[in-house]
DNA sequence: CCTTGACCTGGAGCGCGCTCCAGGTTGTTC
DNA sequence: GAACAACCTGGAGCGCGCTCCAGGTCAAGG
């Protein structure tokens, strides 16, 4: 199956499910858990009630995607959707959640990079250790791992 | 209570629970949960069956949240580990474990950073809101959200 | 007509990482 | 000696974010 487009007026293109899952990487079945969530609204329907994804399905889930990995809640993110549902009264509103989140995701990298200095450290301690170990007769191994 | 030392030997001066719940942040319940799985071993107890946290413990304990909030799995974790206690033959494979971490760690930092181009792309969106949102009529209700 | 395949719905199940709970022991305090 | 606090153990429960499944519809192909 290649198609695309559905009606025989000049609408727009949309997505088959299938075609929606390869575009953007997301499962079936959490496309549709993030609709029956309230992530993801206004889906197109074909004649026959397939779902039919427009273009800004998935700009908008690839979107959540990014929110989500950043660690986003599902709840969160449904409350941002609702916001955006009610209209322009409720933009400062959603301009504090984007600042907030912004703040934690660069919190996250500060985080991340306290991470990479531990785990310099770490390797400090295996620096002259090859590819293959050769070693001597096991010692300390509590004190092995904790460095 | 004030009972950090238990014995009369100048031995080590070690935590009591509480104490460790205080020094790290970490719950009582988390603690004995790695315990019970692995990530943390030999712990002290005191005469009446306590558990008694040295020094090291908290360092651990510490380098144990740290890759956990980076995404190390329980079961990486243990495996690690593992490797520590069978002596210094296994330190290549913990290198390889440590570096192979710190790649994930920096393809976090860099999805974060794209995350924090695609949050400030939509602020734009929001750039001439003021605090208390003063908008028209609601219009476009689905493209709202998405920008 | 029959099969196949893509899709539908509603609801159950799952893996992870905790987190909580019941029931018990020990040690201190009044 | 009664009450209380801090801890113990083993095991159950939970919240999240999916992920899977049963049973059904519809359209095209052989």
């Amino acid at each position: 199956m290649v198609t695309t487009s559905d009606s025989s007026a000049p609408s727009e293109p949309t997505l088959t499910p299938a075609e929606m899952v390869e575009r953007t990487g997301v499962g079936l079945d959490t496309l549709r858990y993030y609709e029956s969530e309230g992530l993801l609204t206004d889906v197109a329907r074909a004649a026959n009630g397939h779902r039919r994804y427009r273009r800004g399905d998935v700009l908008w889930v690839e979107v959540l995607r990014c929110l989500r990995e950043t660690g986003m809640t599902i709840e969160q993110l449904r409350h941002y959707c609702r916001l955006g549902e009610d209209g322009p009264v409720t933009k400062p509103e959603r301009k504090r959640i984007l600042l907030d989140h912004r703040a934690e995701v660069e919190r996250q990298i500060e985080e991340r990079r306290r991470a990479l200095d531990l785990i310099d450290h770490k390797l400090e301690h295996y620096a002259d250790t090859r590819a293959i170990g050769i070693g001597p007769i096991p010692l300390t191994s509590q004190a092995e791992a904790r460095s």
